[in-house]
DNA sequence: TGCGTCATGTCAGAATTCTGACATATGCTC
DNA sequence: GAGCATATGTCAGAATTCTGACATGACGCA
């Protein structure tokens, strides 16, 4: 049965091409010494700084404990940097040190080189629609458990 | 800057969707005693008996190592069986028991439902584009590192 | 036959991520 | 002010997944 194939599912696709996109991500950042989840993490503090622990695991996806230990790596790397005491309830707002500027600006020429070559298929509106798409797509799984 | 939002990228709405599908399936299949990956095991099993631990893991984008505890977990609940001697070279090609056929088209159910929930926006053909454009995707991305 | 290559299953250990729990800080309601 | 819900950071421990390594079996080729 070709219709019912597991491996013709939206969702199996869906995975398949994370995956890939994952693993060109790492080998694209390895050279910069950055995991997927570390540039992320500089990724969202360069478009808005002041994000905490809290607010960056949301945006990646992963749990606060999580985000955590990634913060921690990149603050040992001297990437990034929190204020010892929270200046307002108990967020730690996340900064990106110069260092941290720098590697972020370089790496992300790379991913956008993988990015680039993930849709090289598709024209400017095609690429609109997937967006709007996709954004469908988790907004109706979003209604029941988040 | 609207047009560079990293929340605006592919890549990003890909794992978002990706992270709202997992979570869903977690939640569908919880009742079935099922995490995400025993259930993507049990699936291809149930399209194509005697796959090996191995052939396993590349369908389900893991290691050996990751399918391997999958499968002796599978194995333990009784939902799958393999022979304790390798019929030729080393694969030992892995069946469903009746139970795991059971529990498998109990799953099926809900699953689907998921996929569907995710999908409703899309009719057959944006779906079928969709699909192809995915695959396109992965493609291009495999070229480097896959 | 003998050798080199490849694929497979598996062991050992580390890295990553998760669940559960707790203390603290804010804001809302009474 | 007192009480309660919510959000955040963090600790502890388990579960998951990974990297590295090794032995075994099949296959191609000299």
């Amino acid at each position: 049965m070709t219709q019912d194939d597991v491996y013709r599912t939206v969702g199996y696709q869906l995975k398949r091409v994370q995956a890939a996109l994952r693993a060109a991500m790492d080998a694209a950042l390895r050279a910069h010494g950055l995991t997927t989840p570390q540039y992320a993490c500089l990724e969202m503090l360069g478009q808005r700084p002041e994000l905490s622990n809290a607010e960056l695991a949301r945006g990646a996806f992963v749990t606060r404990q999580s985000m955590n230990v990634v913060l921690r790596n990149l603050e040992e790397a001297g990437l990034v940097s929190r204020p010892a005491t929270a200046p307002s309830g108990r967020a730690l707002p996340t900064r990106l040190t110069e260092a941290g500027e720098r590697v972020l600006e370089a790496a992300r020429a790379d991913v956008l080189a993988v990015e680039r070559r993930m849709t090289a298929g598709l024209d400017r509106a095609q690429a609109e629609v997937l967006l709007r798409q996709l954004d469908a797509m988790a907004e109706a799984l979003a209604g029941s458990d988040g």
